[in-house]
DNA sequence: ATGAAAGCGCTAACAA
DNA sequence: TTGTTAGCGCTTTCAT
């Protein structure tokens, strides 16, 4: 079932047929009644492919995620923070994954949306040097510029964390970071080496890779606490260490929220069930993802000139792990 | 840059460009190469959109997820066994959402996989409808029927589980259940109730609706262990409640693993590292995902007859909070 | 207010 | 082995 169909069924020639059906305002109301009533008795839909090769532009915008983080719930609510944006200016959202790189399929999105991209991801790479505009979630640590940048403060926000943690009473605040493959990772171990000093103490800092399962996060947290019993304060940075090293601190003997504080630099639905309920950093995911693709609509419509970075609010959810 | 373009650089006919392009076999080796290096230097790739229209198939598959419950690792972890199986094929995954359904947008996809498909989802029912096949993971309890089902034995399972707890010597066994709008969900629900009958144990059953929020869960339970007290086992159905409900079991003066068993019919990071930590059934939802995409693919090139069910195997992850 | 024709970039049938 | 031609279904000039 196709346009000609339709207009012939209509009796009408193919271009009345499809200005009525788009409402383009230049048949007669008359005509456009009986070409839209003709159409639905047919069950007629357009072909949204021939659509898209007539005006050189698809409808779908693509989304590429790390590809080892994406379990976590933070990347899930930012998928449809996309989803729900790109909903509004009915366009599709396509995932785009490592195949997308090595093949030339690029053209099929407009655009593409990149969540933390990861210098060390090539399908980042490929994708930023394809010929589609790219808005990156965290500024790409890699050569390529993207279109447009949406950023949070990441570091302002860690330090509103330390401070608190201070002000608790704590001391020694120990930091489990992020690899620096990201912006993120890579602020927030600046941020907090830069407070350590400015508060004149020494930095207890152990860097994991990104994607790191349970049992390294645990080590790691057992061999800081071992290695400087007199901490009193913990941040984690990965997604998940928090919770994960919970079980951990509590066999060493600490308490939560009594002689260990512990904060989580990324908060989730797990962290409000934990015994105590764990500060994190709130990183409004959907919200960013939201973000993102009305920086990449703004960028496509040409209203916004590449090369825009937009900022992102973030929060801080203080909870029973802080409070002493 | 199109294949006009490179064919005149090299010096041939658009046919003959593709086809050395394509790798026809059509070409003689050496005007392939030819071509090859031509198209290379020229930075060419070729338009996907115009080889659809061209061939008559998108290259893309849909996915539709309910809309309530699209923060949960299952999902994504769905999400990712189905983008996973489609890269193998070459395929893209689009997510599709409220829009696809009262638009007519339907076939920019060649055919769409349904997660736990919601009998109140319109956007479901839509789908369903539509002329391209749809392959669901778990039944679709409405009318329409899917071109293919990929199916978990959720009955055995959880009366694997009831057993198991039976074994531990739990005699009153209360049931956490998620609302009866999917297959899984209903099938839960009579298994715990014929489970019980079976064992002549009065049933203790609360109904939630998908994605409560954790207040109303914890609520839930708070009633169940007043109306009840001598339960000595509960098992959770909802995504993420049997973790929400722990500081509520604590705050009742229960020992998990003690006197109280407690189970998840989803499991999920979070549950390793509770305290203690929690059984499980394992949905496996990234071979889940990776199959429901492997049969859509199977419907969609005729091997496979329209109404295929196939099996999925879980597991059960026995965790502390289930031995005494 | 409507129609005829061109063409988006590609692949497949038909020739040579 | 290669080239020529005809569309896939639509939107957009350009006429009328």
């Amino acid at each position: 079932m196709n346009l000609i169909e339709v207009a012939k069924a209509a009796g009408v020639s193919k271009t009345t047929a499809s200005d009525a059906l788009r409402n383009s305002g230049r048949v007669s109301e008359r005509t456009r009644q009986h070409v839209v009533a003709v159409a639905s008795k047919l069950g007629y839909s357009p072909n949204p492919v021939a659509r898209s090769l007539r005006m050189a532009r698809t409808g779908a915008i693509g989304l590429h995620l790390p590809e080892v983080l994406t379990r976590s719930e933070y990347y899930m609510s930012f998928v449809f923070g996309v989803v729900d944006q790109a909903a509004t200016m009915d366009y599709d959202v396509t995932l785009l994954t490592a195949r997308h790189v090595s093949s030339h399929r690029f053209h099929r999105v407009d655009g593409v949306v990149l969540g933390d991209p990861l210098e060390t991801d090539t399908v980042v790479h490929g994708l930023l040097d394809s010929p589609v505009p790219a808005v990156t979630c965290e500024r790409y640590t890699g050569e390529a510029e993207p279109a447009g940048v949406v950023l949070s403060d990441h570091a302002a926000m860690l330090d509103t964390l330390l401070d608190h943690l201070h002000a608790q009473g704590a001391g020694h605040i120990a930091f489990l970071a992020s690899s620096t493959v990201t912006d993120w990772g890579r602020t927030l171990q600046s941020t907090y080496l830069r407070w350590c000093e400015r508060h004149g103490t020494r930095p207890r800092l152990r860097e994991m890779a990104f994607g790191s399962p349970t049992a390294i996060m645990q080590d790691n947290v057992r061999a800081l606490l071992n290695a400087d019993p007199e901490v009193d304060a913990l941040v984690c940075a990965p997604d998940g260490a928090a919770a994960a090293v919970l079980p951990v601190l509590r066999a060493a003997g600490r308490t939560i929220g009594g002689d260990l504080l512990l904060a989580s630099c990324v908060d989730s639905a797990a962290l409000t069930h934990t015994d105590p309920p764990i500060t994190a950093i709130d990183l409004r995911p959907r919200e960013a993802g939201a973000a993102c693709a009305q920086l990449l609509f703004d960028v496509l419509s040409g209203e916004t000139p590449k090369g825009t970075v937009r900022a992102q609010p973030i929060g801080l959810t203080e909870r029973r792990s802080t409070r002493r």
